[in-house]
DNA sequence: CATAGTTTTAGACTACTTCTAATTTTTAAT
DNA sequence: ATTAAAAATTAGAAGTAGTCTAAAACTATG
């Protein structure tokens, strides 16, 4: 159990455990946005006993502590996201594949005009297509 | 079953039977954004003896023939929205109740400099409470 | 090392959606 | 009208994703 990720669950108020560091291992590095049972599958590979129940409860735990936002897709899934910083979300509709792109890549404008809204977050939700010299899709 | 709506289907390329009329009647004119069991509960009113699997065909053919679109929650409920043209949401986090923001209520700039990315659409999510001289939510 | 609190577990359960395959309805051609 | 083919509907089964339960296993501390 790596000290550093225990120190990292510590400082967001959660007992560091075997499976929690675990899950935190993969689920905090990965650039991915996988879903709950994609998480399990890949945690089990290093620590096969883990449940299900045990992957579900931690990764809300995580969103509770501000580690992991969840992000609901168009098609109902529901994905991890290790990235807490403000950003906006591409989704190549071909491959299902979520790209996060940078706060400052976009700019939304006329916020301040939703008179009888109080606005506590946005993002820009785009669709379309990944043109493919980022190998990864 | 009214020859309006007969026509609308058929202008879709939607063969129009009387159940998914009674479906079009509820679900193209309602500014809720109802869930499928909603719209079921609604329209067995009228037509009590419909299917539950029929009311779900009929929203998911609505969908692909473009009557309709759906938007997944982040609580991951499905729901339902009449509204085809473009529009941005607001999510009221505390009822959970959307609502539905003129396309020209917001402005999102520098789209253009998306590189490798070839966006077909986008839309604002905004998030945050709705202050109640709207009495409907 | 006892105990109280916390975490994990397997599997049951729930809610939502899709699938299946049999039946009914519609369409189109005679 | 009759028929055959195609399309739509149906009830219920099956699948999926997630939560819950209650027992067992841990962990931290005195």
């Amino acid at each position: 159990m790596r000290p550093l990720i225990a120190d990292h669950l510590r400082n967001a108020g959660i007992q560091p455990s075997a499976q929690r560091v675990a899950v935190a291992e993969y689920v905090l590095a990965t650039e991915d946005h996988p879903t709950a049972d994609q998480v399990w599958a890949k945690v089990r590979k290093s620590f096969p006993m883990i449940s299900r129940a045990t992957v579900y409860n931690t990764l809300n735990l995580f969103v509770k502590k501000r580690l992991l936002r969840q992000f609901v897709l168009n098609d109902g899934k529901t994905v991890f996201d290790a990235r807490v910083s403000r950003h906006h979300h591409f989704i190549d509709e071909e491959t299902g594949r979520i790209y996060d792109l940078p706060w400052e890549a976009l700019a939304v404008s006329k916020l301040e005009s939703l008179n009888g809204f109080e606005v506590r977050e946005y993002q820009v939700v785009v669709r379309g297509r990944a043109k493919n010299y980022s190998r990864r899709g």
